[in-house]
DNA sequence: ATTTATTTTTAGACAAGACTAAAAATTTAT
DNA sequence: ATAAATTTTTAGTCTTGTCTAAAAATAAAT
C-alpha cells in the first residue's frame, strides 16, 4: 500500500528526473513539495524502505520500477480526470489542476478503467501532455519549445512547459489554444521576445512565454 | 476546515442519529466507525472542540447545525458519485460504495456543482435515497418497509435499507431492482416470511429481505 | 440500597508526516 | 590543501488519529 504522500513525492521524483535524468537531490524534492530538506529526507527513507526508491545517503534517489510504476499510475489518473473535467464538466485548463491533485489518488481500477472508455481513451490531457496507458508506459512526444523556432516558420501549439492557472490564462487572452496555428514573423535577439501572428493578428511575447509553449512544425 | 476523518464521523452521527433522534452514544459511534470507544472519544472532543457536535461528558453527542451541514454536504457528494459510476462509468449498484466512500471527500464546490449538472440534477442515488440540495436540505421520502404492507396489496420497490453488496446481489438474482412492481400473495406469521409475485414469478423471501426493502404503495 | 455490569473517559504509547536546530558530509573557493 | 559555504542527515518535538489498560461514571440487578 502506497500512502497518498508517498504518492505526492513519488510523482515529484519522477517529474525531477524527467530532463536531467541523473539522481534527484533531497533539496530539489523538498522544494518540489513545498516542504523542508529534513521531511525529504525522512520520506525518502520510508519509500527507500519500501523499494520505491533507489538511495544511498548523500548520494540522492532513483525510482525503481516499482517506484516509477506506481508515480506513472498516479499521473495517468491525474490526467484523466483532467480530461474528464474539461471535456464533460466544462471546467476551463486553468481550473483542473487543484482538483485533479485530489482525485488522482482515488484507488479503484475499475473506475480508471472505466473513466478512460467513456473519455474514448484520450491520449493527451487539456495540457497537451500524454496520458501513460494501463500498464505505464508513457507515450513520447516530439514536442519542442516555440523559442528553437526559426524565423519565419509555421507551427502550431501542442503543449504547454508551465501549466499555471496565470500562464493558461495569459494564453486564453491573446487566443492561444492547443492546435493554434502561430507563424514566427521576427526575432528580437537584444531581449529574446519574439513577434508572432495568430490568426492573421500580431502578437508581441517575451522569452518567458517562448520559453513556455510547446510546438511542432507544422 | 473539516478533515477527511472528521467528515466521515460526522457522517457516520448523522446517518446514527437519523431514526432514535436522541442524543448518540460514544458505543454507537465506535462501532459504526469500526473503532474502539476512547478513538472516538477522542474524536467527539475534537469536533465539539470545533462547534460541530453539542457534547456533554457521558451523555452523546447530537450535531450542532454547523456539523449537520457538513455531514449533509458529504452525504451529497457521496451519492451525487454514485449515480455517476451508475449511469456513466456502467457500475452495477453493488460496486459503487467503497468508490463513493472516497469520492465524497474531493473539495471543490465548483466539481460537485457540475457532476450535479451533468448528471441532470438527480434527486436519487442508486439505491433511492434521496440526494440533498446545495443548500443542505434533505428531501424526506415516504419509503416503507415491505414487512410493513398488507396482504394481496401491490407496490413498488424504491429502496433499500441495507445496501451491502450481498444484499444487492441477492435483489438482482431474483429480479428486483428499483422501479419493480411487487405483489404479496401470502404472509406467514410464524417466521415472517412472505410470498411475493415478481413479474409473475413467485418468490419466498425471510423476514432479513422484507425488513430491508423500502416500498411504496402502487 | 448495595453490589455488579456496562459504558465512557483518561492516561500513556505509537505511527505517519511535518518542523527546528544542530551535526555531519560534500562541494566550492581560496 | 585548507577553509568556507552548501547540502544532507540526525535528534528531538509536534499534531492527527489510532490503540491498550486502567479509572470513573452510569445503568442494571439483586
Ligand atoms: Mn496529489
Ligand atoms: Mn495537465
Ligand atoms: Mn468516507
Ligand atoms: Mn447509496
Amino acid at each position: 500500500m502506497v500512502t497518498l504522500s508517498e504518492e505526492n513525492y513519488l510523482k515529484a521524483i519522477y517529474h525531477l528526473a524527467l530532463r536531467n535524468d541523473e539522481k534527484v537531490s533531497t533539496n530539489a524534492i523538498a522544494q518540489k513539495m513545498q516542504t523542508k530538506a529534513s521531511s525529504a529526507t525522512d520520506m525518502i527513507k520510508k519509500l527507500s524502505e519500501k523499494g520505491l526508491v533507489d538511495y544511498q545517503k548523500y548520494k540522492g534517489v532513483n525510482l525503481t520500477e516499482k517506484g516509477r510504476l506506481s508515480a506513472v499510475s498516479v499521473i495517468r489518473k491525474h490526467r484523466l480526470w483532467e480530461v474528464f473535467l474539461v471535456d464533460k464538466l466544462s471546467f476551463n485548463w486553468d481550473e483542473v489542476h487543484e482538483v485533479a491533485e485530489q482525485l488522482e489518488h482515488i484507488k479503484s481500477e475499475k473506475l480508471t478503467q472505466q473513466l478512460d472508455a467513456f473519455l474514448n481513451y484520450p491520449t493527451k490531457d487539456p495540457h497537451g501532455d500524454p496520458i501513460p496507458d494501463p500498464s505505464g508506459n508513457m507515450p513520447s512526444t516530439e514536442k519542442v519549445l516555440l523559442a528553437k523556432i526559426e524565423n519565419h516558420k509555421h507551427c502550431i501549439c501542442i503543449g504547454v512547459k508551465d501549466s499555471s492557472a496565470e500562464f493558461l490564462q495569459y494564453l486564453d487572452k491573446h487566443n492561444i489554444a492547443l492546435g493554434t496555428e502561430i507563424t514566427i514573423v521576427s526575432k528580437e535577439s537584444f531581449d529574446e521576445s519574439m513577434t508572432l501572428k495568430i490568426n492573421k493578428t500580431p502578437l508581441v511575447i517575451s522569452k518567458e512565454v517562448s520559453h513556455n509553449l510547446f510546438v511542432k512544425i507544422n
